[in-house]
DNA sequence: CCCTAAATAATATTTATTTGCATTTGTAAC
DNA sequence: GTTACAAATGCAAATAAATATTATTTAGGG
């Protein structure tokens, strides 16, 4: 898909710019990350480096990915109780709504949340940075089929 | 306060009813879960029952906390990187704003969470269970105090 | 092609949490 | 107040995720 091939030119064009090398096991691992919707752990994308580099280190993933994070390429999601996952597609933060059956997770956009960051800034006087949002819910299908 | 005791009556009642027992170390635990206002971690609980049981094993406190939460009286709350922290005063979901300076945690009332959550039901049709909603960014103190 | 810093693989370590097991202890019944 | 027994505790060892260490390899400029 063309999104996936911009979003690896993006990633590689970020790792030249710092000046960082551009080895096969870091080029398969944003590989992955382009073109990956599905946010996978490390180990996710480890076991599917294996295909082409039988044997590469959990290490090197996770330093590549910590990398990738640090140049603001990739956005890191811990979920409580499972290993971290990854989203190399959309790289910066947004809400998630995650179906507890199926565990399908999708990407909506919101428009209160624009006037929500506001609220918290008017109450709070915090200056807001960043953040985490995830709502846990059923989705049709599931809702559906179990009913 | 008189908040503090509620809570931990309520968290005594709901032990009862579920027939665990009472041991002196399971008091001071939800005591301590009661009276804390900061989000303590398994940790933070441990090193202050010290006080009072000097030799209270780590486990017994995640295994209590554990408990707590399995009986819905406590707000398990992890933050990628740290150590989990759990919150005794109020054990429902709600959103946090965390100062990334000095770690300090405020618990906002937002009016235009209702909103969000109507949004989300009506755009993507899931079923809102859950959330978990943290907002980060800079507190009025420390943008004060480093700009 | 050669050099050097950066990256890798393999291994060890750290930190958070969980578990197995022997011993102790609440608590309900006598 | 004793007794009985399941449940809880303490301790230590087992897991698991993430990070650090180090010797070896390699990308990429000159």
């Amino acid at each position: 898909m063309q999104e996936s091939r911009d979003r690896y030119k993006a990633m590689v064009d970020k790792l030249k710019e710092h000046n960082h090398k551009l080895t096969p096991q870091r080029l398969a691992i944003i590989r992955i990350l382009s073109e990956s919707k599905e946010h996978p752990s490390v180990e996710d994308i480890s076991r599917r480096l294996q295909r082409d580099f039988p044997g590469v280190s959990e290490a090197t993933v996770y330093r590549n990915v910590l990398l990738i994070k640090s140049l603001g390429e990739v956005l890191e999601i811990g979920f409580a109780g499972e290993s971290t996952h990854y989203d190399g597609r959309k790289p910066h933060p947004h809400p998630h709504i995650v179906c507890i059956k199926c565990r399908k997770i999708i990407d909506p956009d919101l428009q209160s949340l624009k006037e929500m960051v506001e609220e918290i800034t008017e109450e709070s006087g915090f200056e807001v940075v960043t953040y985490r949002l995830d709502f846990f819910g059923i989705c049709p299908g599931c809702r559906t089929m179990n009913a």
